[in-house]
RNA sequence: CGGGGCGUAGCGCAGCUUGGUAGCGCACCAGGCUGGGGGUCUGGUUGUCGCAGGUUCAAAUCCUGUCGCCCCGACCA
């Protein structure tokens, strides 16, 4: 039983003036946690049990689906990161040191060389996989804006689990075992969220999806079709849209647009000289960018911009995507800012990229490549042509949803788990490989699979607070009753410490605000703060043999006889 | 990387403009009253004023540098 009156805790009257969301916030003033520095945080008695519950939870779920535990150290050595190029691919987000003798090494970002090489150094042939293995470890990550408290720290808990198949169809299998299991896992911890498909990643086009959970302070944006129940990271969103044929369009015809840099001062331009019911749908923007230091141009309606994102999500074998500055342009005088078209586009040297919004044979109005002119009936497949079709362009709420047609909605998640298909990169990377039947050497197929276990903790929090404070599901709280015991006699004190014992006889957890000095409203305050699902207060009901059982979420109350609350309790939770 | 803001007691803040040797609330300690909604009275404890340098008889305050923290943007052709 944890006792108030001794238990390491000092809760806060005030918010603290560097937490914004919610769950840092009361995660902070009911004593949880303590910042430490930028993104790593201390957990105290409270805060440690209900990570840990959270822990337990996970690896319950992950022994129950078959997955073996085992354990990584956080520091690294740095070969196996070198191996499969991650030392430099990382770039400045890695925690790199080094050891006495100058040898390089990291703090784990995560772990995939290792468990590779674990594999490897213990399994040949075909007959031990497949295998899935996991770990609870602390993670570093530099991250270049640490945020919202707990849920994007520089250290933080993560579950990782890797699974090993010989065949892809084995991949697919445990993929799927995963699956059910995060499923399972994240229902018991309460958690309300959606699986939507993510990027696959630059590497060969295999499977991935996260799990969200909605909230308004999530980082995450995702977009979900509430009639067919698609859902995908706007990343991944895909755009489908049918081709038209424009050819028997009337031919290109150039149009004197002064003062038109932007596409809000073209359309009205379009409108006063060229007849109205020009809209920015009707004009096609073409944003410059540099893809790897080569001039590219993505071509995207004018009434939509282009998410960056998105298009380094899918512009595959390109590192490093800027905007064209001023600078740019000077290198290029061909190219005129505000007024470029994609017609000339290899006279340009310019690399035509379209957004599928932008579909073949679609008409449109465009730069023409001279200042303060424009083109009009400038048709793709005629006019131009990308050498391919990239989803670029944002995504905006009320956009078809690509399985349905239906409009789908725009929202904002915490990413608590991604599982994703790695395929064979890191085994091949490392020479992980079994035998075969043949006794050939085969190259094993993984997975990978991470739950964040200490943002998970913040997400339940921003998913259940309410204005007065935490309010945990029992499976995690850091006790599933809180006791309180009021007035300046002794009976109270003693009921409610019997019932403790009564009610952990039941294996209930039991927190017991036993302080003589703090008056019953600064009990109740904490209690509500603190957030565990029950609250028994013993007190002024004593008069009658009776206790208050209070339900902390929704704030329900009753008076039952003290004999009668350990069942009563029992049936709340 | 850019923009904005902030570093003064465990927490929240004032003091800085106009330099004179640090204050309020909460918390904490002692005692009294109160005892079901952060109650009250009296007395107390707690500070390298982020750090370094400079100006000055004198710096929390002015100047320079530096470190740290928070928020916003990572973009509009």
């Amino acid at each position: 039983m944890l006792r108030m009156s001794s238990l390491f805790l000092r809760t806060l009257r005030d918010d603290p003036a560097d937490a914004e969301v919610a769950s840092h916030r009361l995660l902070v003033r009911a004593g949880y946690i303590r910042r430490i520095a930028a993104g790593i945080y201390s957990w105290l008695p409270l805060g440690y049990i209900t990570l840990r519950n959270v822990e337990r939870v996970i690896r319950e779920e992950m022994d129950k689906a078959g997955f073996q535990e085992v354990h990584f150290p956080a520091l690294l050595p740095k070969e196996a990161y070198e191996a499969t190029n991650r030392w430099q691919e990382y770039g400045p987000d890695l925690f790199r040191l080094k050891d006495r003798k100058g040898g390089d090494y990291l703090l784990g970002p995560t772990h995939e060389e290792m468990f590779t090489l674990m594999v490897k150094s213990e399994y040949s042939s075909y007959k031990d996989l497949p295998v899935s293995l996991y770990q609870i470890q602390n993670k570093y990550r530099d991250e270049p804006r640490p945020r919202s408290g707990i849920i994007r720290g520089r250290e933080f808990v993560m579950k990782d689990s890797y699974s090993f198949d010989l065949s892809d169809e084995g991949l697919n299998f445990s993929y799927a075992k995963h699956r059910a299991a995060y499923i399972d896992t994240f229902n018991r911890l309460g958690l309300k969220y959606n699986i939507v498909s993510a990027m696959s990643g630059a590497m060969g086009g295999s499977k991935s999806e996260e799990f969200l959970a909605p909230c308004p302070t999530g980082e995450d944006t995702y977009v979900l079709c509430e009639k067919c129940g698609y859902a995908a990271n706007v990343e991944a969103m895909k755009t489908t849209v049918a081709a038209k044929d424009s050819q028997s369009a009337p031919a290109m015809e150039e149009l004197d647009t002064p003062n038109t840099p932007t596409i809000d001062s073209l359309v009205d331009v379009l409108n006063e000289k060229y007849g109205s019911g020009f809209t920015a749908a009707d004009t096609l923007k073409n944003v410059l960018l540099l893809a790897d230091g080569k001039p590219i141009s993505v071509l995207v309606p004018g009434d939509r911009e282009v998410d960056l994102k998105r298009l380094e999500a899918n512009l595959s074998g390109v590192q490093e995507i800027a905007l064209f500055t001023d600078e740019d342009f000077a290198k290029h005088p061909d190219l005129v800012k505000g007024y470029v078209g994609p017609q000339d586009a290899k006279r340009l040297g310019v690399t035509l990229y379209a957004d599928p919004r932008v579909a073949p044979g679609t008409s449109w109005v465009t730069g023409a490549n001279k200042k303060n002119r424009h083109m009009r009936n400038v048709v793709n497949g005629r006019d131009f042509e990308p050498v391919a079709y990239i989803e670029a362009a944002e995504v905006k709420s009320g956009d078809a949803c690509p399985e349905c047609s239906g409009p789908v909605i725009i929202d904002r998640a915490i990413e608590i788990g991604h599982i994703f298909q790695l395929g064979r990169k890191y085994a091949e990377a490392l020479s992980l490989t079994v035998l075969d039947k043949d006794g050939k050497a085969q190259v094993v197929t993984m997975g990978s699979y991470g739950i964040g276990v200490s943002r998970a903790v913040a997400a339940i929090a921003e998913q259940t607070h309410d204005e007065i404070g935490l309010s945990w599901p029992a499976e995690i709280a850091p006790a599933k009753v809180h006791i309180v015991a009021t007035g300046r006699e002794d009976e109270p004190f003693n009921v409610a410490e019997q019932l403790g014992g009564q009610l952990e006889a039941l294996g209930l957890s039991v927190l017991l605000d036993d302080r003589r000095d703090s008056s019953a409203g600064v009990k109740f305050k904490d209690a509500e703060l603190i957030g565990i699902p029950v609250i028994v207060v013993v007190g002024k009901a004593l008069a009658e043999g009776k206790v208050e059982v209070r339900v902390r979420k929704g704030g329900e109350k009753q008076e039952v006889l003290v004999a009668d609350a350990p069942a009563l309790v029992k049936s709340l939770l």
